[in-house]
Formats: structure tokens, C-alpha cells, sequence
DNA sequence: TAGATTGTTAATCGATTAACAATC
DNA sequence: TAGATTGTTAATCGATTAACAATC
């Protein structure tokens, strides 16, 4: 239960879990983490450690666990049952797409309003969150009580928006664009970065590829 | 150069040097991994490590490595270089969002066609890429050579098109959707889950705001 | 009881970091 | 030459996996 303990790959996979979890049929009361790791390609112990670090309640020998208090636990550890305010600057066709992401509700994130700088923007609403000029920022940031900001902007700016962010309260930057940011060391940064995606991708279908025309050869 | 001996996490930096390098002014003809590493937050002997594998060039005592050099052998261990096509299934906000997302070209990635089931968009083309009709997918996708599947589709509908994908010449499927995909051993599988990044997001904020809550008791 | 399953302790594996020799 | 910087070899650290005891 302690959850500053847990390892980073662990709570990497524990959404996986939860969404796998989701997908059983309701008559599914109970599931073992043997089950688990066969569905998802894991090794068996690691899931039952990860289960264990993040569920109050257990599984029991020859049941396995509840189905539904794994869920409940899951949500309850990765704090998709308190609802955090976000703000996103940068409604381009990612911005908007984000906006309209109906999914981010079932995490506990809300966002709480937009940015831009776009006249034709301003005042508009994209998934029910309205969009604001960026120079109200100071005034309108403030009220929304965030801690998230989300960054869907060129990298040009992104350094001179994520500042402004930190100067009105956001502790946390989720960057979407591929800017490297310079924070204090009190602020957290995750970078979403597709090009770090993509050449994983590219690299892993290249050996494959390389193996393949091995093997003819 | 070996590019399959690479370590994963080495791999992962790869595209954030490369970056780094592309934003200095084109008067840097040379920097030392010392000052990538200070720039980005990184342990210098890492920097120096993973420069190494993937650059053929290398550096020079005292000099350091020269700019140019550095970015041409680090698209080219990239495989930026030579173009992979893809295709994309579902247009939603997401799938748009992608297909206008220019960054891809600069990493060679091209999107060759994309695919829906939604009439009003089947015709029509963002971000230059045409919409076709999914029902035509087996005709029009080995007419691509593509080996990379783009998957933004809700996940009910990801398993099935994912399948379908892989009946047609993908190798690799870059998956948007929450869903977990049941493939052969042989196909790369790259889940892009932002429940996961959000995850982590609201793990270090809680853990931040608990610290701070505990200095001021 | 026997067997499936849990949770933990120990062993292995891989990545990071530290120490150092080489070089311009 | 002296010092900055490279690249490598050795030590540390952390995560995964294997072995095992506990339990329903």
C-alpha cells in the first residue's frame, strides 16, 4: 500500500492490468495471476508482486483474487478515484484531439480549460472545455485549481509557455511536444515523444527484417 | 553499428540527442557528451555510451564530436533515412491528428493511406493522405508495400482490425487503442497507452504533494 | 489429502555509474 | 606539457526470474 515504493516498470504495467481487467465478462468473479500473466505475456511472479504492491486486499490460494476488488483496489492506487484538474495550452489538431478524449475522465483527470493563441479559437469549445486566449492565462489558470498542465504546442514555444505554466501553480508538465524542458528540480516533466515511439518501431521491424532475409539467405 | 546490439533504454535516448542537436545554432560545429549530458540531465558516461553504439564516426579527445557528423550518424542508425510506409485505421480525433502531424516525414515515416468506416470521411484526405473504406482495406493495402499499422480505433474494434492488418502484409502495429493485441510471436506490437503516462504523471504528483504536505506537519 | 495458487526469499540478469587508462 | 575529453573495464544498483514455503 505503500505507493512511493513501488518501481516505476511496475506501475507502468498496472493500467495494463486494470484495462485487461475490464475487458472480463462480469461472470468473471475471481482471476489468478497465472491467468493474468498468460493473457498479457507476463511472467507470473511479477504480476503477483505488482498485484500485491498495489492491492489492499490479496488473493487467496487456489481462488486467486476478486475481480472486482483488483479493480477497485487498481483505480483506488493509481488515484483514478480523486479527480485531478488539468489545463492544456495548444489546441491544434492534437490539442483538440486530447480535449475531445473521453477516456481521461475514467483516470480521475479533468481538463479544466485550454489555451491558444488562434482569434478563430478563442471563445470556442472543443469536448465541453472551453478555449481561452493564452495572455488571460495568469487570470484565468489560477481558478482552476490544476496541477497538470498539458503542452500540444510547437517546440518553439513550448519552453516559454511551460515557464508561464509553472508561474501559475501547474507542479506537473505533461509535454507533447518534442522540446526538451528546463525545470527546477521540484517540477515533474513526462515526455510523450511519438519520434522516441517510432524508432523503437522502426528499429525493432529492421532486425526483423535483417533476420528474415537471413534466414533466405 | 551493430544496430541489434543496442539496449533498450539506449535505444529510447537516441531520438532525445538528436533533438538536442537539431535545436543548437548551426555556429556548433562541435559539443562534448559532458555537455549533452549537462543540457538533458544525463550521466555523461551514458551519453558517451550510447553515442558510441550508434555513431561510427565517434569523437575526439578535447574536441568532443562534431555536430554534423553526430546527427547524420544518428538518423542514419535511426533509419530515418529510408522511408517506411504505413497505413492508419481509424480516422477519429486521434487518427486525424496523426495524419496531419507532419514530424512523422523527418523520421521517415510516411502514411500511405489511411482507412475508416464513417462515409462522410471515406474520400476525403488530411494531411494529404486519402481515406478509404476499411471494406476495401484487402485490396488497397498490398498495393502499399507497407509494414507499419496504425491503430486509432476504439478498442472493442482493435483486436479484429488488428487481425485483419496482419493478413495483409503488416509486420508492426503502433496500437493507439487501450486494447491489448493477441498477435504471432514473429509482429511487433508498440502500445501507445496514455493511461499509462498518466498514470505515472499522477503517481509523482500525489507522492510531491504528500511530501509537501509532510514538511509543513 | 492433493493440488493449485499465493507471497517471499534468494539468484540471476541487465543497466547505470564509477574508476581509469588513452589521446589529442 | 597539462588538461579536457574520449572510450573501456570494473563495481554497483535495481529489476526480473527462479526456488520454495505457506495456505486454502
Amino acid at each position: 500500500m505503500d505507493k512511493s515504493s513501488i518501481s516505476k516498470p511496475s506501475l507502468r504495467r498496472l493500467p495494463v492490468y486494470l484495462s485487461y481487467l475490464k475487458t472480463l465478462p462480469p461472470s468473471t468473479r475471481t482471476i489468478s495471476a497465472t491467468a493474468v500473466a498468460a493473457a498479457l505475456g507476463l511472467n507470473e511472479v511479477q504480476v503477483r508482486k505488482d498485484l500485491s504492491a498495489a492491492s489492499s486486499s490479496g488473493g487467496r490460494p487456489k481462488m486467486g483474487y476478486s475481480v472486482e476488488e483488483l479493480i477497485a483496489d487498481l483505480e483506488e492506487f493509481l488515484g483514478y478515484r480523486n479527480t485531478k484538474d488539468a489545463i492544456l495550452i495548444g489546441v491544434g489538431r492534437l490539442g483538440g484531439a486530447l480535449l475531445s478524449f473521453t477516456g481521461f475522465q475514467a483516470c480521475g483527470m479533468r481538463i479544466a480549460a485550454a489555451f491558444d493563441n488562434d482569434p478563430m479559437k478563442i471563445g470556442t469549445c472543443i469536448g465541453g472545455v472551453q478555449i481561452h486566449d493564452i495572455l488571460d492565462f495568469p487570470i484565468v489558470c489560477p481558478h482552476m485549481g490544476a496541477h497538470i498542465g498539458i503542452l500540444t504546442t510547437s517546440p518553439e514555444h513550448a519552453q516559454a509557455l511551460c515557464d508561464l505554466m509553472l508561474e501559475h501553480g501547474i507542479l506537473a508538465i505533461w509535454n507533447f511536444s518534442t522540446a526538451h524542458l528546463e525545470v527546477p528540480d521540484n517540477i515533474i516533466v513526462h515526455n510523450e515523444n511519438l519520434a522516441v515511439s517510432l524508432a523503437m518501431i522502426s528499429h525493432d521491424l529492421e532486425e526483423m527484417l535483417d533476420k528474415e532475409g537471413g534466414k533466405n539467405s
